[in-house]
DNA sequence: TCAGAAACTTCCATCACATGAAACTTTAGT
DNA sequence: ACTAAAGTTTCATGTGATGGAAGTTTCTGA
């Protein structure tokens, strides 16, 4: 007879242990010591020492002179070879550039994911203002443009789901109000771009378009200015023809 | 009395046997069944089953309609707080694609990984020539523009290291004689750049520069172009502000 | 449409390997 | 030099990984 397997729903401990190692690194944490690793796991130092020791040997974690741990180059290269890089990133990239070059903004890609809006690239330069997306993170969908052209395109059923839970509020100019948000999706839809006015940042604005593929959008394109700058008109043009010309790229291959 | 551990060198062998599957994943591969991951690990099926099952649940990998797994999303969110993206990218983004509108030529970017050159990014368009070349792909250091550039800097004895291992010659062109490598290199550290012509393939050549911090050479940045189109002088001034302005942007953070 | 094969998934008895408290060593701070 | 904190090693214990085999689904070709 079995003895009563207890099944606690931790099987292949060690693995997910080692992810939940890996994922500690996020935009505030890039560099860490074994240490603040135990802390922020929550494991017991020996065995986070070993489980570090091995992601190590592997080239997941690389150890510095400063005795901190930071992501491996192995780790990135395999990221490398996901979809993202590979297709998106890759066949998106010199048209982006081109995008930067001609307005000299924060031009922004980025695609669904959990979610959110996971920014897949993002060019900033000294004449753009700051910004809180970054290359790999994630912001609401509700809150930028790129994110409300993202779920705009959703089928209706997964946007009720993503109105059923709370809308976070960054700034007071952030749509909160289902029926509100509702709105503004048929808008979009209707316009095929999203803008955005400080509903993200105090004194910023955005405008973004989707890339479409075989009927469905695969990601989104957007570019982020100082709000007395934001002139509808020339950047939803410049941005569907960018768009267009990414969607092209992702078909020749 | 321990039963005489055998000790078989397979320690934590379910870690490493999850970094060995992901590791499957490279510029071949970029979308695997799971037979086919059972394959190349080696592993019988029900543990890589197994296995890949987890990493999928954790992000790790992902399962398309296809039933072929790729990298999922996690694994790359957390490689884009590698130092390689973080920084370097990330910082000399801008300023490539500005070289990239310049010259309208293939453009990369490569920093020094386990002997070899690992490309952190490249930014090519129709205009531009196909090459290898690849953002997470690795290359001979003797055979690159930026790979020669890279060794160059080294220490002393890490290019004596280099020269000991037997030299691959992917052209006729390619240097593969130690004493032709330490001449082209005493070269590339007095002139301040590298030239390659047809030494990794046939029909183009390519100009790199170092990028210095600290007075170590952290990464290069070169680009490749038709043989007949390799204008020396011109690449080498343009690649050098580009270099000096990736360097302060370094600094500036 | 259906049979056969190939790919994938589940099961479970066995024991190898991960576990983590404790002891030990190294590093940083005063 | 001394002390505290960070990091590393050890080892008895039993949990959880293992993989062959059996079951299930999906693909292929006639």
């Amino acid at each position: 007879m079995s003895p009563a397997r207890v099944d606690t729903g931790a099987p292949t401990a060690l693995l997910e242990r080692a992810m939940d190692i890996l994922g500690c690194f996020d935009p505030k944490h890039s560099a860490l010591t074994l240490t603040q690793i135990a802390e922020i796991t929550k494991l017991p130092m020996s065995t986070c020492h070993r489980i570090v020791g091995t992601l190590e040997q592997g080239g997941f974690l690389s150890k510095g002179s400063d005795r901190k741990f930071r992501v491996g180059t192995k780790l990135w290269t395999i990221a490398q070879h996901a979809p993202l890089s590979e297709r998106l990133r890759e066949s998106a990239l010199p048209t982006l550039a081109r995008l930067y070059e001609e307005t000299g903004e924060n031009v922004t890609l980025a695609v669904l994911d959990r979610g959110q809006a996971l920014y897949v690239d993002r060019l900033v330069g000294e004449r753009s203002i700051p910004t809180i997306s970054r290359a790999g993170g994630h912001l609401p969908l509700h809150t930028t443009g790129v994110g409300k052209v993202l779920l705009a395109y959703q089928p209706e059923k997964a946007i009720e789901q993503y109105l059923a839970t709370p809308l976070t509020r960054p700034t007071p100019q952030s749509i909160t109000q289902p029926d509100a948000l509702r709105k503004d999706l048929a808008e979009v839809r209707k316009n095929g771009y999203s803008i955005t006015r400080q509903e993200m940042t105090r004194g910023s604005g955005s405008v973004a378009v989707p890339i479409m593929r075989n009927g469905r959008c695969v990601a989104a394109v957007g570019v982020i200015v100082h709000l007395n700058r934001l002139d509808v008109n020339r950047l939803v043009s410049t941005l569907t023809d960018a768009a267009a010309s990414i969607a092209a790229e992702l078909d020749g291959h």
